[in-house]
DNA sequence: CGTGTAAGGAATTCTGACACG
DNA sequence: CGTGTAAGGAATTCTGACACG
């Protein structure tokens, strides 16, 4: 499907700390733990430290300017879950379609 | 050139510490540390603490390979050194050959 | 609700050195 | 030469709480 299928997941691994995407984004360390309790982001834990991918960095971003634009995080939360359903929906078709034809 | 430019320097980007590049290559911190001073590698420094990208994980997988055949530091540095200058001398060419095309 | 801050502790990283070989 | 380790300190991160609004 890709040309760099390892490439590819540069982009998803998680290996950044909270001080770099701090830098990254330009958000406080206090703002990106709270949207990780309100489940906006989904850091990985080695050992208590969180770990985050450069795609986590580019949602923060999204999620920095939705913020500026005055959207809750409650309603940045349910614009996920909302995309989250179509993308399964998305799969689920895709499957359908792909055993019948 | 690429198709995605940014996705590109996800590579290429210095945000990873010591700790998590040697879970990711398997080399000790000594060993990575003591390969920068061979300057085998070059991370950044945020404020003393070292940063690593994509890149010098899999170049430090490369070394550590070479390093199991029994090929040193220097041996390693000197191939190094090598190749740089080949790249340079092919820059040198293709700007050469464009300016005259 | 969303974010700042001070607090105390835990985990990470750093350097220079001694060790072995 | 290449790597391990103990040492002491500095920088980073973590959590729970109080503050403001």
């Amino acid at each position: 499907m890709t040309a760099h299928p390892q490439e590819d997941h540069y982009k998803y691994k998680k290996v950044i700390s909270i001080g770099v995407v701090s830098e990254l984004t330009g958000l406080s360390q206090r703002q990106i733990r709270y949207y990780e309790e309100r489940k906006l982001v989904f850091p990985d834990r080695s050992k208590g430290t969180r770990k985050y991918s450069f795609a986590d960095v580019e949602h923060l971003m999204k999620i920095a300017n939705q913020r500026e634009e005055g959207v809750s995080t409650w309603e940045i939360r349910q614009e996920m879950t909302k995309e989250l359903r179509e993308r399964m929906l998305k799969g689920q078709m895709n499957a359908h379609f792909r055993r019948r034809s």
